[in-house]
DNA sequence: TTGAAAGCGCTAACAC
DNA sequence: GTGTTAGCGCTTTCAA
């Protein structure tokens, strides 16, 4: 099959060893051996075989990303964007990027965690999603096992992660509608336990009570993420008397579903009833109407992520080992007008 | 750091042979042997060394996937699920998912195939987005490197590859349209070069042929497959006169861009204008007014060409080496009542 | 300037 | 039953 270097040792007739010299550009080889050799190496199509080289080198210059992705009809743009960012800075920096997908907190999730640290696969890890008490997390740092999280955690671990400021996103959104005329404003919650959904829960939060607005109970239900879960779960909200006249999104993805299915109830979004979201996935402009929404940076946020994760890995110690980035409020039409 | 065969060796006082064997669950060692290496490997917390492995069965039980991808700012539902398909897949059958991203035909991707074929870091690829003339194609056809391919070509070289009838699709819902009373039908075509678009065209130009309706040039304008390109590419159509009655993006991203700019102009989709989509993301079901689009099972097209692949790789002739799915149409909003 | 030898961790053919 | 030996392809001392 593919050549190696023991091939061209005995084409050019000389050892091994010369050859891995003269290839990896050691300047203590005779001048004409490493042209013969090159020659000869470029003749074969020689390239050296990676496993090889990992084996001896003790590193594979691989890193991995395992996906919490829920059911199979599972199509979140975030991962796509996310996973373009790590992988193009993975790519730069010759990492190479090794990705699976696994239920959040299930019994599978948690053995490839544990695999990876134990078989000495990849070099180092990328969790995304963080979780509340997050297992993942604790496993890693127990094992002093090479990764930056995107997302912090509650506990009191220590560890490298980027970060998108939820909370103040979330402020910002909340304020806009509050701006706009509304009072009586719902949530569509990201399932509990999930880090992210929880400052983004407490900045809603927050930013009604320092506006002396009250929040009844019903006005937060929890959503599955999906297009679907948040078109279900604006059904109680609208039931809501009187009736809410603005709806968040946890994401955008359940913003989506919202808009639908309000316009379904025969009520107009931006007028009844105001929307907004969260995370301005490319599709948020095109929505009809377009939606208000938090921009955050995912690709650069990969990109970042996977940049320290290298550092970390070859005990560079991260000029900033956490980074918390202010995501912008977007304001389309789904918000409409004041009221 | 980690434990290998060697430690356990020492403890126990066999040989590496032994333990090997022991822990391969070989029947010719000696039951208190192996209890007791056993037991201490796990005291040890032992897992083999993944890249010692490989090294030595000279198979990496890897896959490779080099995305396609146009820009930075990339998010196309297709490949979520398409990775989360083909990553079960794998996973069941215990191969790893190696990813990366490159803009089609750049320098950079044949690069990375190049490199994929030679340093035997994948047992195999799996290529989507396949093109007129694709070099990936032909490289790996002349290397005679195990792969899959999501899509055909118009060479006539001989691969296994997965894919659906773009032809048929795109028949069922011109002949929808044209059902409802559409004679004048514009079409926002994916770039020339791609496959499906050209099958997709093709079932556009014969089924108005086939319906004698003639079809002007202006009809048909190319997009980039993201919601931009679709808005952008339908303002000429909309310019034409008379009026077009319905448009039809090759992809639903482009139908969903193309919804979107049509109702800025003040225009009602699905009553001014039809529109239908292709692929039948998650969202389409979502959009207002929802859209009228091509179902493809994406998931299990990604598990399909995964198995497929794995077959391939042990030798195993796949049963069906062409695989062509039939899409279905699904009826929304968007395409409008009989007119 | 070059080569022999060892070793990364594992498996397997072949003795004992 | 168990150990010895060799080898996967590469890098890296250390001697010549």
């Amino acid at each position: 099959m593919a050549a190696t270097l023991k091939d061209i040792a005995r084409q050019v007739g000389v050892s091994v060893t010369t050859v891995s010299r003269a290839l990896a550009g050691y300047d203590d080889v005779a001048e004409g051996t490493k042209e013969r050799i090159k020659a000869v190496a470029s003749e074969l199509g020689y390239s050296p075989n990676i496993v090889a080289q990992r084996l001896q080198k003790q590193r594979t210059d691989t890193l991995g990303f395992i996906m919490p992705t829920f059911g199979p009809r599972f199509s979140d743009p975030f991962f796509s964007e996310f996973i373009a960012g790590v992988g193009n800075e993975a790519a730069s920096h010759e990492y190479d990027l090794l990705v699976s997908a696994h239920a959040p907190n299930s019994a599978g999730e948690l053995k490839a965690y544990e695999r990876a640290v134990r078989r000495g696969w990849v070099d180092g890890l990328i969790v995304v999603r963080t979780r509340e008490d997050d297992t993942r997390i604790q496993l890693l740092c127990a094992h002093n096992f090479p990764f930056v999280a995107f997302g912090r955690t509650s506990d009191d671990l220590e560890f490298p992660y980027v970060d998108e400021d939820s909370e103040t996103g979330m402020r910002l959104l909340v304020q806009h509608l509050i701006d706009l005329g509304h009072k009586r404003i719902g949530l569509i919650a990201a399932p509990s336990g999930l880090m992210f959904g929880r400052y983004r829960l407490q900045g809603y939060y927050d930013t009604m009570r320092d506006n002396n607005l009250p929040v009844q109970p019903e006005w937060v239900v929890e959503g599955d993420m999906t297009q679907r879960g948040g078109a279900e779960a604006v059904t109680p909200l609208l039931g809501i008397n009187p009736r809410l006249t603005a709806i968040i999104g946890g994401n955008d993805l359940m913003a989506i579903g919202a808009i639908n299915r309000i316009q379904q109830q025969g009520l107009q979004v931006g007028r009844d009833v105001a929307v907004g979201g969260f995370d301005d996935i490319p599709l948020a402009a095109y929505t009809s109407p377009p939606l208000t929404t938090i921009h955050q940076p995912i690709y650069e946020i990969g990109q970042r992520t996977c940049a320290m994760l290298i550092d970390v890995i070859n005990g560079r110690a991260p000029t900033t080992p956490h980074s918390l980035l202010t995501p912008t409020l977007i304001i389309r039409e789904s918000s409409g007008n004041p009221i």
